[in-house]
DNA sequence: CGCATTTGACCAGCGC
DNA sequence: GCGCTGGTCAAATGCG
C-alpha cells in the first residue's frame, strides 16, 4: 500500500483556511476512522462550506490513496486504475468549472460503480450503495451531480482536520516532552535535597553513638565542632544576614559611630560572619555547651568549600549565578589578587566565591565557593548549589571519621571514591576549611602501580570513559551531575565512617561501596559532566586550551 | 542617576 | 602584645 496515508499531502494554505470545527460534521463512509467514525454529517452545512472555502481549494491530496487502503482487501483489478487517475489536481472553481465538475461526476460514477463491485456482488449504478449507507446522502447525490464533487470536497476537508488534528497532537505531544524534562529537572534537585536531608539524619544518629561511645577522646576537624552556644545569635544573624548590608546602610548612626558601637561591644553587628571569624568565637566557649547535630552540619554547610581548578582567560567562569564583587586582596604566596564575590539573585544569599589565578600557571583560575543558596536558583545554577550541599555533606561524613581517614587524598578509600585519583579531585584537611577540589585543568594520570588495588584500577578506566563522555554530554546536564558526583562521594565518605569500627559486616560494606561506586556508570557520567560542564564554562570565554592537556 | 567595581581601611584570628 | 594574613566594609570611582 504504497499510497496510504505517508503518500498524502496537503497544501497549508488550504490548511489556513479551513475553520476545522466546520467540518465537525464530515462524514464520508470512505474516511470512516476512529477520529471521525461517529460524526454524521450534513448537506447543508457541506455546501455552504464549499462555497465559501471553494475558490482557494485545490486538492494536492491524491484521495485514491485512501480509496487504496479501503480497496486494499478487494482483489479487484477493475477501475483501479481509474481510481488512481480519478483525483489529480483539480480546481472546483476555475474558469472550467463546469467541464470539471462534468468530469468529476464522470468518475464519480466510476467509482461508485467500482465500490458497488468490491463491497457486492450485483453490479448496478453503484448509487444505491450509498442509499444503504446513509440514504439521506445518497439522496443528493443521485439528484445533482455535483454531490460527487462535495464528497470529495468533504473527504478533502476530512483530511484537512485529520491533519490539523495531527498537528495537534505533535505539538501537544512536545509540550508534553518539554513538560517531562522539567519535571525530571525539578526531580533530580529535589532528589539531591532530599538525599541530603537523609545523610545528615543518619550522620545525626552515627555521632549520637559515637558520643555516647567515646565522647571525651573524640577527635573531630575544629570545622566541625564549631557553633554551639552562640547559634543563637547566629541564626538571628542569618536570619538578618540578608539585611545586613541594608542594616548597616540604612542605619540611623553614621559608619564611623557604628563602628565604634560595634568595637566597643565587641562585636560588629553590621559586618557578616566570616566562618572562621564564627567558629573560633565558638570554639571558645565550645566545651561549656556542645552543639547540637543541626548547628554543626548548618555551620559546616557553610564552611566547607568546593574548589574548582579550570583554565580559562576569563575574569570568572560562568555558574549560572549572578556575583557581586566586594573586595580584592592580595594573597601570600600568590602575585595574583584573589577576588571575594557574594551571590547577588537574592538579598542575603550566603553564597560566597573566591577567584584567583593560579601563582603556577596564570592560566588556570581557582574558582572556591562556599555556603548554600537560599533562593530559587536557575537550572544552571542549581549545579553548583547541589555541588557545594553534597560537598558540605561529604565532608560532614568525612569529619565524622577519624581526621586522617576521608580527609586524607592518598587514602585508598578516598582514591576510591575519586575515581580520578587525587589529580582531579581532592579534598584537603590542611586547609582553613574542608575544601573539594576539583582540578580540570588536565587529564587524569595514567596509572603508575602506585595503587595495585582493583580500585584504582577501575578508576583508571572510569577516567578514560571521562574522556570519552565529555564530549558527548549536554551542557545542561552538567549541574545535577556534579552534586551527584560529590554526593556519591558523601555517601561513599559516610560509609567510611562506619567502616571506623572493626565491624567485618562494615568492611564488606565499604569494599562493596568501592566497587559499587567505582562501577558505577552514573558516578562516571557524573563525573565526566563535571569536566564537560568546567570545559564549557571556560570556552564560554577563551575557548581555548582546555583540550591541550586532556 | 543608579549600579557595579575598585581600593584603602578595618577587624579578627593566629603564631611568635 | 605585636605583626601577619584572610576576609569584609564602604567611600570613591567608573560606566552605561
Amino acid at each position: 500500500m504504497d499510497r496510504g496515508w505517508s503518500g498524502l499531502t496537503l497544501d497549508s494554505s488550504s490548511l489556513d483556511l479551513i475553520n476545522p470545527n466546520r467540518f465537525k460534521n464530515n462524514n464520508h463512509r470512505r474516511f470512516l476512522n476512529p477520529l471521525t467514525m461517529s460524526r454524521m454529517g450534513d448537506e447543508d452545512d457541506q455546501k455552504t462550506n464549499m462555497s465559501i472555502d471553494g475558490s482557494e481549494f485545490r486538492f494536492p491530496v491524491s484521495l485514491s490513496g485512501i480509496r487504496d487502503r479501503e480497496d486494499d482487501d478487494s482483489s479487484s483489478g477493475v477501475g483501479r486504475e481509474n481510481d488512481r487517475e480519478v483525483p489529480g489536481e483539480v480546481d472546483f472553481f476555475s474558469d472550467k468549472k463546469s467541464r470539471v465538475c462534468q468530469d468529476e461526476v464522470d468518475d464519480a460514477g466510476l467509482r461508485v460503480k467500482k465500490e458497488e463491485q468490491d463491497d457486492r456482488t450485483d453490479v448496478n449504478t453503484g448509487l444505491n450503495l450509498r442509499t444503504t449507507v446513509n440514504a439521506r446522502s445518497d439522496q443528493s447525490v443521485i439528484d445533482n451531480g455535483e454531490s460527487s464533487e462535495m464528497e470529495d470536497k468533504r473527504a478533502n476537508n476530512e483530511l484537512v482536520k485529520l491533519q490539523d488534528e495531527l498537528k495537534k497532537m505533535t505539538m501537544e505531544n512536545e509540550k508534553l516532552r518539554e513538560l517531562l524534562t522539567q519535571v525530571s529537572n525539578n526531580y533530580t534537585s529535589l532528589h539531591m535535597h532530599l538525599v541530603s536531608l537523609m545523610q545528615q539524619q543518619q550522620q545525626q544518629q552515627n555521632k549520637a553513638l559515637e558520643a555516647a561511645g567515646k565522647h571525651e577522646e573524640t577527635i573531630v576537624p575544629r570545622q566541625f565542632i564549631d557553633l554551639g552556644p552562640s547559634r543563637a545569635s547566629d541564626e538571628a544573624e542569618d536570619l538578618s544576614n540578608s539585611s545586613s548590608e541594608d542594616r548597616t546602610r540604612s542605619g540611623g548612626c553614621s559608619a564611623v559611630e557604628r563602628r565604634n558601637n560595634e568595637v566597643r561591644d565587641g562585636k560588629r553587628l553590621g559586618r557578616e560572619e566570616s566562618p572562621e571569624t564564627e567558629s573560633n568565637k565558638v570554639q571558645k566557649v565550645n566545651n561549656s555547651s556542645p552543639p547540637t547535630f543541626e548547628q554543626s552540619t548548618e555551620a559546616t554547610m557553610r564552611k566547607a568549600r568546593v574548589s574548582v581548578r579550570a583554565r580559562s582567560e576569563a575574569t570568572m567562569i560562568s555558574d549560572g549565578c549572578q556575583w557581586r564583587k566586594y573586595g580584592q586582596k592580595m594573597a601570600k604566596g600568590n602575585p595574583c589578587p584573589r577576588a571575594y564575590y557574594r551571590c547577588t539573585m537574592a538579598t542575603g544569599c550566603p553564597v560566597r566565591k573566591q577567584v584567583q589565578r593560579c601563582a603556577e600557571d596564570r592560566s588556570i583560575l581557582i574558582t572556591t565557593y562556599e555556603g548554600n543558596h537560599n533562593h530559587p536558583l536557575p537550572p544552571a545554577a542549581v549545579a553548583m548549589a547541589s555541588t557545594t550541599m553534597a560537598a558540605a555533606n561529604m565532608l560532614l561524613s568525612g569529619s565524622m571519621s577519624s581526621h586522617d581517614g576521608m580527609m586524607n587524598p592518598t587514602n585508598l578509600l578516598a582514591r576510591a571514591v575519586l575515581p580520578c585519583s587525587t589529580s582531579m579531585a581532592t579534598i584537603s584537611a590542611s586547609a582553613p576549611f574542608p575544601t573539594v577540589t576539583l582540578d580540570l585543568t588536565h587529564a587524569p594520570p595514567l596509572p603508575n602501580g602506585s595503587s595495585p588495588s582493583t580500585a584504582a584500577a577501575t578508576n583508571n578506566h572510569n577516567s578514560l570513559m571521562l574522556q570519552q563522555q565529555m564530549t558527548n554530554l549536554p551542557p545542561n546536564m552538567l549541574p545535577h551531575v556534579i552534586g551527584q558526583a560529590l554526593y556519591n562521594q558523601s555517601k561513599f565518605s559516610g560509609l567510611q565512617f562506619s567502616s571506623g569500627s572493626p565491624s567485618a559486616a562494615q568492611s564488606h560494606a565499604v569494599a562493596d561501596t568501592i566497587s559499587a561506586l567505582t562501577a558505577d556508570p552514573n558516578f562516571t557520567a557524573a563525573l565526566a559532566s563535571v569536566i564537560s560542564s568546567m570545559i564549557n564554562g571556560s570556552n564560554h570565554h577563551d575557548g581555548e586550551g582546555n583540550n591541550k592537556n586532556q
